[in-house]
DNA sequence: CATGAAGCGACAACTCATGTCGCTTGGAAA
DNA sequence: TTTCCAAGCGACATGAGTTGTCGCTTCATG
């Protein structure tokens, strides 16, 4: 068949969103570089008549610029299917507080194809989807800290291309302000919060820098240097301020209430595990093979009385000691007040 | 222009994926419906000239059914910028242990394209970019538990029609398992748990089922029965079990170690936080405006004694009496285990 | 075995896309 | 200001590709 429609649509998926844009020749060199060989002539005129009916525009700089109009919906085929495009609004809406909007906002169109699909199909209108659908919240919320539209393109831009970039940076210890060139060395997100690792200026350790405290951002067109044997990887395993899960697993026996008994029917803590009652009483003992982080034993300690860890015995003996000094400061914290 | 590469494009996207199909007559049904003139036999002919180029495919049934393959990456424009392809990757990444893997492999094709995009972008092979990206686990996970595929395809499908379906269902009471027609009125996704809300057989009161609990489900052609006045948003706040927050806010007054309150500069609790130091210690005051939930209570004991709730007085007297039969269970465990 | 719907090959008519050429325009260098 | 050149655009002849029609074949159904 001919290659005319190949060819638009190679053209169409080209064409940048508006604050990019394309040339017609620029266009013509890519084309042709992907086997189409058509005239600019043809390029030129396929733009003018393909504007007619999709949302482009070209600015009137010299050689004329091609885009998209922003917030486009995407045009995309094969269409998502209706269960797909249910998942993806049940991800959107569970993604609003664990993103930053700025990133959030970057996928938005994404989120409003979704939805198109779902308004396209017939139903009756008393029963809207959009009204059938909740997302609850887990665990408490803190405000995702927002990270400027720009400093997130000129980071991803310096990172994916491997350039340095130049920024300025408040750090969280009250200091001034300071402005150095970047080098990226990689992304790390934790908990809403998305983390820079690069190194700065002549120096060659990697440091962390949180996306939120940067400002006036510019990419740099020199090359990132990238400390020697540098393996990001490794980096996030063993930098112990992100704490990422060593690779050690602990046999944990808890003592838990039958409330927590069922939920953990439904996630269980392990493939391995096991719940049994507990004679005379309401309770369950539990057993799993999980690994061995802090954020368990903080799961655990946010169960209060609920949850009596059994085993391990080094966290049985934390517990006991933390437990102890607990009480003890609700108790004269307490004596201090009513006095 | 001429409409033949706009009735290409249409056609393309009117194609389902490979579960689904889709007739020539019909095809051209839904084209005369959308405004092109174009008769059957073209339509025909497009096909075929079509899955030259594209991943379609025709089953040998009589009046021959067309779809893409499945596992296709989906051809769109605009075509993502590598920033949004970036963040769609982060996504994909965060979500892999809070979304029950069936849905996630649905939503596959979306992040594969993502992928797709980044990989397409010219860099140095030794700086592969899915390499410079990590996404650190927060909180301890729990496995998700899954959800059969055709589960959540019927259970959608019914859902976004408005009609019934039957299914087997495992109550969490280790009961016999039992068959029942369920007609549908929501979803609501918890923790990484889809629950239907839906009424069963003529009963009129709503309840609850995790996805992951149903099994041999088969779409009815019959309408679904909504309870006189049931507003699912409505439904979802006030049942107590999934613990909505309520619109009841609190005043927090808290005292936090160094290390706490620097984490709680980046990532507030509130807008109006604030956080000063006590004197004559390493120790902060924080307060904040927040909503007032057993989630935000939960939070604040997981962190043991890093944290002393000073308000609402409610809680802190809540602390000191679960904090005293916290120490007084470990005191006694203790002293049975040394005896 | 009869019937009819669906699929397909053929073909002529014609629409539309293509490469070429030359004129116009607008910005930058002289 | 003038000169120069690349970019854009209109025109046109050519031919490739699309279109509707028709009739034959195939296959499922009664």
């Amino acid at each position: 068949m001919s290659d005319t429609l190949l060819r638009h649509i190679e053209m169409l998926s080209l064409i940048p969103v508006l604050p990019g844009k394309i040339a017609a020749r620029d266009l013509h060199a890519k084309l042709q570089a992907e086997g189409y060989a058509a005239d600019v002539r043809s390029i030129e005129r396929d733009l003018h008549k393909l504007s007619v009916r999709f949302a482009l525009v070209s600015d009137d700089a010299r050689p004329a610029g091609w885009s998209w109009k922003a917030g486009q919906n995407p045009v995309r085929f094969p269409r998502m299917d209706a269960g797909t495009a249910l998942t993806m609004d049940l991800v959107g809406r569970y993604l609003v507080p664990a993103l930053p909007r700025s990133m959030l906002k970057s996928l938005e169109p994404e989120f409003a194809h979704a939805r198109g699909i779902l308004d396209a199909l017939p139903q009756a209108p008393q029963t809207r989807w959009s009204r059938r659908i909740a997302v609850l919240p887990s665990g408490h919320q803190l405000l995702a800290p927002d990270v400027l539209p720009d400093v997130r393109n000129v980071v991803y831009d310096a990172l994916l291309k491997g350039l340095r970039f130049e920024a300025t940076y408040r750090s969280i210890h009250a200091d001034e302000p300071w402005r150095n060139v970047f080098s990226p060395l990689g992304l790390a997100c934790r908990e809403s919060v998305v983390y820079l690792v690069a190194t700065i200026g002549n120096y060659t350790d990697p440091r962390q820098f949180a996306l939120q405290r940067m400002s006036k951002p510019s990419l740099l067109d020199s090359a990132a240097s990238v400390p020697e044997h540098f393996d990001f990887e490794r980096y996030v395993r063993e930098e112990k301020s992100f704490d990422y899960p060593s690779g050690k697993t602990v046999r944990l026996e808890l003592r838990v209430n039958d409330w927590l008994a069922r939920q953990l029917e439904e996630r269980r803590l392990s493939e391995d595990q096991t719940i049994a009652p507990i004679r005379s009483s309401e309770n369950f003992r539990v057993t799993a093979t999980v690994a061995r982080t802090d954020q368990l034993y903080w799961w655990l300690r946010s169960f209060g009385p609920e949850v009596e860890i059994i085993k391990p015995t080094t966290w049985r003996r934390q517990m006991a000691l933390e437990s102890e000094s607990l009480s003890r400061m609700y108790a004269t914290k307490r004596m201090t007040r009513t006095r």
